[in-house]
DNA sequence: CGAGATTCATGTGAAGTATACCTTTAGGCTTAA
DNA sequence: AAGCCTAAAGGTATACTTCACATGAATCTCGTA
């Protein structure tokens, strides 16, 4: 596109009336005024945290729930307008939320105590210090601070599964070494089993109080969309059965209500860009695809140089076998590209461990299998539809330099 | 023919190593009295 | 003598390696019917 076509095109998009009046309710951040079907939840998470408000320490709490439950966003809600209730009567208040799966925040026991601390204005360096350094300098300043403090650790099931649970047995110990702050726990977890692979002692202090937030229907789901999308779009400017196919998608993945706003948001942009009128329902299918096709393109670029070799690896072998792979054909390509790029290689027992980490992250499916005679061995899949294949591999050649 | 032993290719846990970063300490140099 | 800077010593977290052992069904072996 040409300058001059530049600045026309910016002008017809400003004229252009937009099919948005505000986009933001229903982005993943934003939190509406009422949150339906969870008026028990948070009510009886209200009751819980309550205490506070009189300077009592309230009981520790733990949440269960699936992906797009609410969880997140029911706590939010709940811990800002404790927040605003406090200020006004000058409670000495803190909340942290804390999301444990964000790597190089708080991925390791180091790193989330680092983290707390710096809420609380530490200067904290990324290594070298003690764990337990940290730890004191946190609890210093916690109990200097006066305050009390309600530290909300969300998809704390992914924290304790990689770093064991002395973490949380500290956490739930400190209040009887604090002599005036104190600390309530709120812990968010994915996995309903979270608790039953936690040390009896740090089981029982954390739940002192147990929610969860069971997984939406279609019809809730529905009412979900319906009121966001009032919000978020202008009158008329969405097709009739747009909303419950929408719900219809989510509720088939267990009532995950943030894939839903993704979709209809995602819809909606691609029918702004398309200079259409109306978000369709074929629109919807399309939007579905960008998702899928954002979220593994953006795993991909944010991982290590080696997880991304070992990514590419998979996806090299997988395109010219056209049956399933296996871990030790990956590994030996793995090794020729690691060459190539000029990375020095890794073993065969750290990709095993990076093979297990793509696992999780959703980008391949791994099973351990035995053939028997012929050994045992990951039998790899890759979770990334094929034309995103390509993209991905387009990435990654850009950023491991490859010819 | 079938039960039990064997086998393969790799998973997996524990312990060790390299690296990058931290604080403390001791020595050397500078400065000011 | 006091103060400041620097470098070495001694410590830690993290990512990775090394070593050793665990796994589990297809295949083999061998006794038995």
């Amino acid at each position: 596109m040409s300058q001059k076509g530049l600045s026309g095109f910016f002008e017809e998009y400003l004229k252009k009336d937009a099919i948005f009046k505000d986009k933001k309710a229903l982005q993943a951040n934003y939190t509406p005024e009422t949150i339906p079907h969870r008026e028990k939840q948070i009510k009886e998470m209200a009751q819980i945290l309550a205490p506070v408000l009189k300077t009592e320490k309230p009981s520790n709490l733990f949440l269960y729930g699936k992906t797009g439950t609410g969880k997140t966003l029911s706590t939010k809600y709940v811990s800002s307008q404790i927040e605003e209730m406090a200020s006004k009567n000058e409670i000495p208040l803190k909340i942290i939320y804390v999301n444990c799966k964000l790597k190089k925040v708080a991925d390791t026991e180091y790193r989330l105590m680092a983290h707390l601390a710096r809420e609380f204005g530490k200067e904290i360096p990324v290594t070298g210090l003690p764990t337990d350094e940290i730890y004191n300098l946190f609890f210093e300043s916690l109990d200097i601070s006066n305050k009390i403090l309600i530290l909300i650790l969300d998809e704390i099931d992914e924290l304790v599964k990689k770093t064991g649970d002395r973490l949380l047995y500290n956490l739930t110990r400190i209040n009887s070494e604090l002599k005036i702050s104190q600390l309530s726990l709120v812990g968010i977890s994915n996995n309903l089993t979270f608790s039953e692979s936690l040390d009896p002692r740090v089981k029982s202090s954390l739940s002192e109080e147990e929610l969860v937030f069971p997984p939406y229907n279609a019809i809730q789901l529905q009412d979900i969309l319906n009121q966001r999308a009032k919000k978020a779009f202008k009158q008329g400017r969405v097709a009739e059965g747009v909303i419950s196919k929408c719900a219809a998608y989510a509720a088939r993945e267990h009532g995950d209500a943030r894939r839903a706003l993704d979709l209809l948001r995602v819809a909606g942009e691609i029918t702004e860009r398309n200079n259409l009128q109306k978000v369709e329902l074929d629109h919807i299918d399309e939007a579905e695809k960008r998702i899928e096709r954002d979220r593994v393109l953006e795993i991909a670029l944010s991982q290590p140089k080696q997880f991304q070799a070992t990514l590419y690896s998979i996806i090299e072998v997988s395109s010219q076998k056209k049956t399933l792979i296996f871990a030790g054909e990956v590994y030996d390509t793995y090794k020729k590209i690691c060459i190539q790029a000029g990375l020095r290689p890794l073993t065969q027992r750290r990709l095993s461990d990076i093979i297990s980490e793509l696992d999780m992250l959703g980008v391949i499916n791994a099973k351990i299998i035995s053939k028997g005679r012929y050994g045992r061995t990951r039998e790899i899949k890759l979770a990334i539809p094929q034309h995103t294949q390509k993209e991905v591999k387009k990435i990654i050649e850009g950023g491991l330099d490859l010819s």
